[in-house]
DNA sequence: CTTGAAAAGGCGGGGTC
DNA sequence: GACCCCGCCTTTTCAAG
């Protein structure tokens, strides 16, 4: 697809703060109507632009208040130990996130948790297994001041 | 409410996946009908367990290319300058995430951006000029080998 | 993009166990 | 209290112009 226009835009940017929205009630907004908002949406799905549609769940409900950053450091940098790294790391369902990094460590993980001392076991049980791991920094998050799945398009 | 069942659980797993799956499909999974599913899905958003419906969109295709990890401490922290600097954080949009940490420093922000010169342009410009800033320390992801909005329930 | 029409799903009442 | 059945209405979907 070439670039985008501005409605292509809007709708993007109104489907990443609430999926529910209707093709309709959409359409009222850019007086436009149903159809080729549908055609649009189609299009912009298709070529990728949207990935997926998900709900987003309270952490706090949901007995996941913890949230941790952990920073690892490898000790060995071949491609190979990378790889294995990247593997062990996705088999681990309490990751949230993981970034490979430039910078002063090799990688930032995000980690929900239960509780402290599920964290405590976490990193005992299955982090510290993790062979060629270097250094393991935790630091964990007093508030979540702000955090969106949105991009600023 | 009081506790989730069995059904709510797998209901909340299947949702946050994939958010367009339809009462009817879920139903076929659980060997239910679609009414009682309707019904949880209501009460579970009612309750906050589901906070909304998003569309997770695709960075790259969008020209949001660059994530930083900035790693943010202040120099004085009385309760009047945390609140100051959140304010000014929430009020720039290339900053997805703001976390107030316990650990060596005080913010972890996220930052989406199109380009490395931009983000020299968003610190140059936008985050020196908050007052109050200590240290500043950037890391870029090489790679996101890893990254769900799903918690592990 | 518009019109229009068929198919599907959201929604809600009423009933069963 | 949780589930099932059924009908209405809205939305989705997709033609053709």
């Amino acid at each position: 697809m070439e670039k985008l226009d501005d409605t292509d835009l809007k709708i993007l940017r109104i489907l990443q703060k609430n999926s529910k929205k209707t093709t309709k009630e959409i359409a009222e907004m850019l007086n436009l109507t149903a159809s080729p908002i549908y055609e649009r949406i189609k299009r912009l799905e298709n070529k990728g632009y949207i990935k997926k549609y998900v709900a987003l769940l309270d952490k706090v409900q949901l007995n996941n208040p913890i949230t941790a950053i952990c920073m690892v450091s490898l000790r060995y940098h071949n491609e190979g130990f990378i790889d294995t790294f990247e593997n062990q790391i996705k088999a681990l369902k309490e990751v949230q996130e993981c970034y490979h990094m430039a910078g002063k460590v090799d990688f930032f993980l995000k980690i929900n948790m239960d509780s402290l001392e599920s964290y405590h076991e976490f990193v005992r049980l299955k982090l510290s297994k993790i062979e060629n791991i270097g250094v393991l920094e935790s630091s964990f998050v007093l508030k979540e001041m702000y955090s969106t799945t949105e991009l600023y398009i």
